[in-house]
DNA sequence: GTCTATATACAGATAGAC
DNA sequence: GTCTATCTGTATATAGAC
C-alpha cells in the first residue's frame, strides 16, 4: 500500500501531542489555512521542537492520514465482526456504517483528502485502499459467502452486489454532508437503512418458495 | 438560493478571461495553491486590472462557484429533456448522468468546493442545491409522474426512489474517483449503469402480471 | 531536545503614472 | 481602465543559546 503506515514505535508524548493537534487542526480548517505556529500553539511545544519530529508540513499531514488509514483500517476491520449477511444482519451493518460514514471525522478526514488529491496523490489512493476500498472488498467476500449458501441470487456478481447495497444506503446523505448539508439523526439514519435493505434484498434476495 | 448568481450583464472581454483563467486553476490546484499573480497572469491581465473586476480573491472565488452553479443548473434542466421513466428510458438517463458525474469538470468543482466548504458554506449549500439537490428533486418528480402511471410500485416514496436509482448507478465509482482512483471508460460506465437499472426495476418495477 | 529570535520568500492588496 | 512597482503581513523553515 502506498500509505505509508505509522511505526507505533515511536511514543514520545510530544510527538503525539503534534499529531494530535494537527489532526484537529488540519480537519476543522483543511491543509492550507493551519500553519505550522498554529499547530505548535495548540500542541504546546515550539516549532523547533516540532521541527525536529517532522521534516515539514507536507510531512506532518501525511504522517498524520497515514495515522488515520491506520485507524480507519482498523474499523473497518472491526466491522467486520458484524458477521452474518441478510435480513436483520444487513441492516445492523447498515446502521453501524451509516454513523461511521456521517461521523465527524470521517466527514472530516474525507474532506481533507478530498482537497488534498491534487497535492497528495498517493495519499488519496492509500486511504482509498485502507477505508472505502477494503471495506468495499470485505463486503463483496461477505455477499459472495451469503450467495454460496443460497441467501443472495445466483445470477449476482457479489462486488456489483456490495455497491448496489452501499450505493443504496448512501443514497444522497453523503453529498448533502459532504456539502454542509445537515446530518440526519439516529432515527433518520435508521430509517434510510430500513428501506435500503428493503430494496437490495427485494432485488438480491431468493425468490420466496411458493 | 444563496448561491448569489454573475449577472449575464457584465461581458467584458477582461472579465471573462479574468473568470476563464480562475476558474481553470482553481479547479487544476485548488484555492489556496492559486495566486492572484498567476490568475493575472494567465488571463493575460495585470493584477491590478484583476482588482478592478473582482474585490479580492474570495470575490473571484465565488463568482466563479456562481457561474459554475448556474451552468450546472442549465445542464441538469437539459437532462430534463431525456423525459421517459422506465426501462431504455432510465438506462439512457443513467448513462448522460454518470457521464456527467465522472467528467473532470464535474470532478474538479466537486473537489473545490467540498475543499471550501469550511471558509465558503454558504457557497456548498448553494451549489448542493443548483447541482445534486435540483437534479434529486428533478428525477423524484420523474419518478412521482411514472408511478402515478403504474410504471413503479404503488408503495415507493418517489424521493426515496430517486436516491435509490442514483445510489445505485454511483456506487463505488464517485468515490474511487473522488479519490484519485481511474474513471471508468464508456463500457464500464453503460455496465454499470445497466445493472443498476436491472436493479432498480427488480426492486421498484410493478410485479409483471402472469 | 527544547526554546527564542530571525532569515527568506511569497502572498494579497494598493499607489500612482498614463 | 490599465499598467508597473511597491507595501505589508504572514508563512515555512532555521540558527544559535541553554
Amino acid at each position: 500500500m502506498s500509505c505509508s503506515l505509522a511505526q507505533p514505535s515511536d511514543t514520545s508524548p510530544k510527538r503525539s501531542a503534534i499529531l494530535k493537534a494537527g489532526a484537529q487542526l488540519f480537519m476543522a480548517s483543511g491543509y492550507a489555512n493551519v500553519s505550522m505556529d498554529a499547530v505548535a500553539k495548540e500542541a504546546g511545544v515550539s516549532k523547533a521542537t516540532l521541527y525536529a519530529y517532522f521534516s515539514g508540513k507536507e510531512a506532518l499531514f501525511s504522517a498524520i492520514v497515514g495515522e488515520r488509514c491506520t485507524a480507519i483500517a482498523a474499523e473497518s476491520e472491526e466491522m467486520a465482526s458484524h458477521a452474518e449477511s441478510t435480513g436483520a444482519a444487513l441492516r445492523e451493518l447498515g446502521r453501524v456504517w451509516i454513523r461511521f460514514l456521517m461521523s465527524p471525522q470521517s466527514l472530516a478526514i474525507h474532506r481533507t483528502v478530498i482537497a488534498e488529491c491534487a497535492r497528495f496523490p498517493d495519499l488519496a489512493r492509500g486511504f482509498y485502499e485502507a477505508g472505502p476500498g477494503r471495506g468495499r472488498a470485505w463486503l463483496g467476500r461477505r455477499l459472495a459467502e451469503a450467495q454460496q449458501q443460497g441467501e443472495l441470487r445466483a445470477d449476482a456478481d457479489p462486488l456489483v452486489a456490495a455497491d448496489h447495497l452501499v450505493g443504496l444506503i448512501r443514497g444522497d446523505l453523503y453529498m448533502q454532508a459532504m456539502l454542509g448539508g445537515p446530518v440526519p439523526d439516529d432515527a433518520a439514519m435508521d430509517a434510510v437503512v430500513d428501506a435500503a435493505v428493503a430494496v437490495f434484498l427485494r432485488a438480491y434476495g431468493v425468490p420466496s418458495p411458493r
